[in-house]
DNA sequence: TAGTCGAAGATTGTATACAATGAAATTCAA
DNA sequence: TTGAATTTCATTGTATACAATCTTCGACTA
């Protein structure tokens, strides 16, 4: 609840915070891909926005070559959109798009929950009781960005669990960008917590009912998805293309 | 049967055809990442190969900055590996890797094959058939570079057909490191054909039998896993790595 | 002779400079 | 005042130069 300031205003990128190095061992681009990867998952960067390689490059103290890497690196996991001599900016995946990405994700995490119920030991269910008591406290405290990281690990931390490092890395993609088309498509309404399902699946999980283990599962990114506006007509990014750049300046600061 | 001149000799990057524009309205780094991801495929360039910027430049006619890019793509594709400071090199899975590789294509072409089955109308059928024989022509001509590509090109134009473009991104990486691992772990003998099994699975859509086209596809993609030699102890990837560059010029040519 | 330390060479990582392309603004005409 | 064309500016694409790192070759020592 703090360090949203201005809401109504247009987000730039000075809402990536470049000083805290997420992962102190990151070198070169990794910790500017992280950092925007972050700020995109956690919905300080909304879709849509610009994101200008030079001034990135100022915001992080580094060099065009490398902002340029992470935005490559980053366009590949469709979470950034570049267009050829026309810059990169926060994709706006489209409904089409949002559908097949949960069509893909009950695939793959249908698969996972399958796999995890035989190789789940004591401690890999302990772990994730733990992730998800740390995000029912962040929904609690009303921490969406906290919630929708420890959301993502939990889900990641089932496929590796599964022991499936290929499915884990899409599964990976999938949970990014099922981040951002909730950041576009969310209702009004304040999201129900996920957590408690999350639980009920543990337990389907320690009873090894497979069965009802998957269907869990589904019902759980059913909801996630019904929960979305994914009906209705044209998607939110045109708008936010024709309002594009009304109140805000081209480049955040001007040294 | 024409170009394999030295068979037992070491693979250079002068496999890599930089001449013949795969994709003549390819721009920038397309077409490196084209030429270098087909030798790769098609079994021009062995796992373990090494791919220098420097010379990967003069081959394309491009600077370090291009070759760069288009070699990081790759290495996302996970068909190159790039180690810090230490340079490219075209990939080699490991064994787990490819049991990976294959599950998770099982698991997403089952359901490609369950959407295609709703969604294949004539024309996608026969375009499918049209695959399959040119598929036959190769092999039968004993084209295996032709029979890689349009085996591949199948299941890609299933998963076109099914609809979900997610799957399909997802597919076209797994088929890509799918010919890679062939390329290490496969068996002396000569690969059975498998284009039969690619007209038994459009009988199987076309009759609208699901049950019996899930079969198939598991069957097929278990008879190409069980074709090839992983069960075996250490991975050829290390003897690779022991005899890189003992008969190898570092730069194919000094103009 | 084998092994280790050190220096030279080669290769990658990053920054900067220039070229090309697209966006915006000003001018001119209707 | 509105519209279009041209000029101007900003931004991206590519090449090159320099710095950092690793590898390799050679000399020296035990």
């Amino acid at each position: 609840m703090a360090r949203r300031a201005a809401a109504s205003k247009t987000a730039t990128m000075m809402d990536i915070d470049a000083r805290r190095p997420d992962t102190p061992g990151a070198t070169g681009d990794e910790s500017i891909y992280r950092g925007i990867s972050a700020a995109i998952l956690e919905h300080r960067l909304p879709p849509g926005t610009r994101l200008a390689e030079d001034a990135l490059g100022e915001i992080f103290g580094v060099s065009r070559t490398v902002v340029r890497k992470a935005l490559f690196r980053l366009a590949h996991d469709k979470i950034v959109e570049i267009r050829p001599n026309r810059g990169a900016a926060v994709a706006s995946p489209t409904i089409g798009e949002a559908r097949d990405v949960f069509d893909t994700r009950r695939t793959l995490e249908r698969a996972v929950i399958e796999a995890a119920c035989e190789t789940a030991d004591r401690v890999a269910l302990e772990d994730l009781r733990r992730l998800t008591r740390a995000e029912e406290a962040a929904h609690a405290e009303g921490d969406r960005q906290s919630v929708i990281r420890h959301s993502g690990d939990f889900h990641l931390r089932l496929a590796e669990i599964a022991g499936n490092a290929v499915m884990g890395d899409f599964l990976r993609e999938l949970i990014s960008r099922t981040a951002l088309i909730i950041a576009l498509y969310e209702r009004a309404g304040p999201a129900a917590c996920a957590a408690h399902e999350h639980m009920a699946l543990i337990d389907a999980i320690e009873d090894g009912d497979t069965a009802a283990a998957v269907a869990l599962m589904d019902t759980h990114l059913n909801e996630i998805e019904a929960s979305l506006n994914l009906d209705g007509g044209e998607p939110p990014v045109d708008l936010r293309d024709v309002f594009a750049g009304v109140g805000l300046a081209t480049t955040p600061r001007r040294s």
